[in-house]
DNA sequence: TAAAAATACTCCATAGGTATTTTAT
DNA sequence: ATAAAATACCTATGGAGTATTTTTA
């Protein structure tokens, strides 16, 4: 019940989106296939809504797959300005949160 | 090296922050103390930036702690726009991402 | 000396990988 | 027949907890 939010999961998200391709967003996101569908799955589980429309030749996005596909920019942008931010304090900085 | 964003992170020190301690912080995420004094140490060693300064009345934010509890906020509210925009799309949603 | 946080340690859940199977073109 | 994804299964890492110690006001 706990609502169980990953930044793993987003920027997943993003790269099979970009990739219309479970194999190809695994692999930019340095995770294998499997691993990768089942994060996707769990998701969708989760959501209890099918977020990709899976075929053979790979996958697209459903209409709340756009959704999440919006708002999963508009969270990596937010972090990607908190980066910028927390490295004006430090010269080693590897991570934002 | 790899960024490592997590969202129990940016929930914990958004509690931290608005109770000036970790262990009211932690039961507010519904953590021990030692985990949520655990997460908060990986983030600043792989800031390596503190982000809190510690007293025995507790924690206040450091500047960059200012800044991060910033963005940490935006982070959230933006999540929550996604969830309710996800909603739209089922009646069991219970995740975001 | 009391309150808060840090550390030491143990344990287990889950995320990840390899191998295999299924599906669809 | 081939390419993509799903499933089964196993393993190991790290996140969580309890117990204890340290710190400082």
């Amino acid at each position: 019940m706990a609502i169980h939010f990953d930044l793993t999961d987003v920027r997943l998200f993003v790269n099979i989106a970009e990739t219309n391709s479970l194999t190809k967003g695994a692999e930019r996101t340095h995770m294998s296939l499997p691993s990768a569908s089942n994060r996707i799955k769990n998701i969708e589980d989760n959501l209890g809504i099918k977020l990709l429309f899976r075929t053979s030749q790979g996958v697209t996005l459903s209409p709340p797959g756009q959704t999440y596909l919006h708002h999963a920019r508009l969270v990596l942008a937010q972090l990607e300005r908190c980066r910028g931010d927390l490295q004006d304090y430090s010269m080693g900085a590897r991570r934002c949160a």
